[in-house]
DNA sequence: TGATAAAGGGTTATATTATAACATATCAAG
DNA sequence: CTTGATATGTTATAATATAACCCTTTATCA
């Protein structure tokens, strides 16, 4: 699957490929995909958003299945512990992967305006973080990496 | 003043010096750094870490200075917006700025084990996340660039 | 100067985000 | 089946953050 970004496409395929996509992740991982985490991946994949552990609480209360937070908040951490999900810490909110089964760091790309994330990767080592960690002696074990901006979308109807 | 990094240093001299600068910031941006302000300040510059609000609003008590939410995190925005402090997202706490009054993109690095914070300086629109934007047509506005790991000193102690 | 507007601070209450702790259910082996 | 491990359900509460209101202090200007 290709970079989809903030371009316009068919996003049923979206869900289907990225449910899929975990389903061969787990499987590979031992892992167990149940329904509830499947479900809860569908309602992420469902936007090209972040949604917040209580909004995802929401929607698996509209389709039909009454929860607690600590519902939402395990399956949302099952997601992200095997890299089906990442949380946006700047939202505290959280967003399916668009690189999931590739071994990635995540940059994103958060358009202020209609709440849109793309997701790009990157080598944190490579760059300017890299350096400036190695000019600390710092030793790098994660990274969190997120812009705030707007998206060609929105620039467009508002320029 | 230079970077400390996560070197040892004479630490007095970091607070009397952020607090010095931040004066002299607050008088030609016309802001009031009033006692209350400053007081917040001290209490950031008085570790390389970050503290969360309520941490803050601990210290204030200790100071003799009862107070209650609100008061903790006007102080802590005045000091984000007039670039004294810099919000950590990862940790939901502040941290005093080492860079203040020269304008800068910051870069933290967090060490998960001591909770030393080190801010270094970058051009988020020269590397990878420019690049990565400038391909997605975004327009980057604010960038939170946080890396976790572990810092010299800690290495030292626990190899 | 005194009136008035603007900014800061004090306080209460409440919203939002997240987790601890424990009970029950389901699953995987042996 | 039994048993240990994993997952889910549930209650209560912790941790983080803000809305709203009121009063005081400071700045502006007639
Ligand atoms: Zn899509
Ligand atoms: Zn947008
Ligand atoms: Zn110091
Ligand atoms: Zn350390």
């Amino acid at each position: 699957m290709d970079e989809t970004g903030f371009a316009t496409h068919d996003h049923s395929g979206c869900i289907e490929a990225g449910l899929a996509r975990a389903g061969r992740i787990c499987a590979a991982a031992g892992a167990r995909l149940t329904p509830l985490r499947r479900q809860v991946l569908e309602i992420l994949l469902a936007e090209h958003r972040a949604l917040g552990a209580y909004e995802v609480l929401e929607h698996l209360r509209q389709n039909g299945h009454p929860a607690q937070p600590p519902v939402a908040y395990r399956a949302l951490d099952f997601l992200v512990r095997h890299g089906l999900a990442h949380r946006i810490e700047r939202l505290n909110a959280f967003v399916a992967c668009s690189h999931s089964g590739r071994d990635h760091a995540p940059v994103f790309l958060i358009c202020r305006a209609c709440g849109a994330v793309a997701e790009a990767g990157w080598q944190p080592g490579a760059g300017q973080i890299g350096a400036a960690a190695r000019a600390h002696g710092f030793r790098v074990e994660a990274v969190v990496a997120e812009a705030l901006g707007t998206c060609p979308n929105c620039r467009a109807a508002a320029p």
